[in-house]
DNA sequence: GCACCAAACCTTACGTCGTAATGTATCGTG
DNA sequence: CACGATACATTACGACGTAAGGTTTGGTGC
């Protein structure tokens, strides 16, 4: 018998915690009926499938995501937008991926979009230029959390430990320049790869207002 | 009975052509085995499990990859091989997500990434500019690709066909921002998201050559 | 020519998945 | 108290990856 009333959102809910505790591969509707104390196919009175509910779940992250202002100064909205969305799908590592598929943009995804578009609009630039500097920011905020994402280590001593190990360890000495990049970076006290975000977006920052002649 | 002789790589041809034609989803073990007019279980002789396969036919992606030359122009070099990536991905478009899970590192992507720190320590960067360089270059490369894969069309024409289609003429239409954006960008003639790769990339080199002095 | 063996291949089976079809129980409202 | 809707359960189907074990094939030494 069911712990309590079943809702959409209840389920919503469970799934999001599921996957980001044990991600995407162990949400099954088997298993999330199980976390419901329900069988599985209960859950089809609240979703109409599990594609859709995929869906629900990626409009949900993007409504996790702080919104640019329009009216605020455009660098610091974007750098703050973008610091968010780092965050939000380090949140919820099977997101990324998953947007890729996702045919049908939800609500929050709508909103997403239409913010940041009405901050470069703000900013004074053309369409076209809204075009660049969207498809530039975006390009490296996604990217770049993909890589941590690729990264099978979690902080920097876990990723000095590894690099030492087998069959890292190896791979590296037969290779000179990885040697030296190992040496000095990835060994080096204190290193994490996230403190590449920071001056890399503000990279990308310089060089839209250089490019477009903003301030 | 077998149309020819089996080898382990027929198979990672045939999983490759599988992949690249019709999704990672619609490779399994037993299309795969028919295709190569085989059965299922037939394939383990050659291939340890369908898992070690995923990262071969990962790696050979990598190895598609033109490497940058250490002795060249560092900004040539680094155009032309995110070139070559963005080229590569867009052929294997399964390939992006999937590195993602990859755990072990096959030679090519060692060799990549050897070739990649070479070519920009030659350029003489300090090991933390290499690291800064190396991110941000990447992050722009695998964030536009997987930009380019998120779109749900191939094409200019078929981009602005859907936007006038629902359901989003309505969302777009609801949103003034991105009405105004789909009519000067979207819907503008030969408009293609494609474009705003070579300008993009040529932002972030600029960028990196200003910050860390080089010519 | 024949016995032998290893490699290549097949058959069967298990437990997983998403979900269609259908059955049962519970509850708000008359 | 009856009745119709809503919530939940059962059973079943065809897919998946692959473990375990059986069969065919081709090359080698006598």
């Amino acid at each position: 018998m069911p712990a309590k009333k079943l809702t959409p959102d209840a389920v919503l809910v469970t799934a999001l915690a599921i996957a980001d505790r044990h991600g995407i591969e162990a949400l099954t509707m088997r298993g999330l009926a199980r976390e419901l104390g329900v069988e599985a196919m209960s859950l089809y009175h609240h979703v109409a499938s599990k594609d859709v509910l995929l869906d629900v779940m990626v409009d949900r992250v993007y409504a996790e995501i702080a919104l640019p202002a329009p009216d605020g100064d455009w660098r610091e909205e974007l750098r703050r937008r973008s610091a968010s969305v780092r965050e939000v799908l380090r949140r919820h590592p099977w997101a990324l991926p998953l947007m890729e598929s996702r045919r049908s943009p939800g609500p929050a995804n709508l909103a997403y979009h239409e913010a940041n578009i009405a901050c470069l609009r703000a900013a004074g630039l053309t369409p076209a230029q809204v075009a660049h500097a969207y498809a530039v920011v975006d390009a490296f905020v996604y990217g770049f959390v993909l890589q941590e994402l690729m990264l099978p280590f979690d902080s920097g001593p876990e990723a000095a430990a590894m690099i030492r190990d087998e069959p890292w360890g190896a791979a590296v000495t037969a290779h000179p320049n990885m040697a030296w990049f190992a040496e000095h970076v990835v060994l080096a006290p204190g290193y994490t790869f996230e403190r590449e975000f920071a001056p890399g977006l503000a990279l990308v920052l310089d060089g839209i207002a250089e490019s477009f002649g903003l301030p």
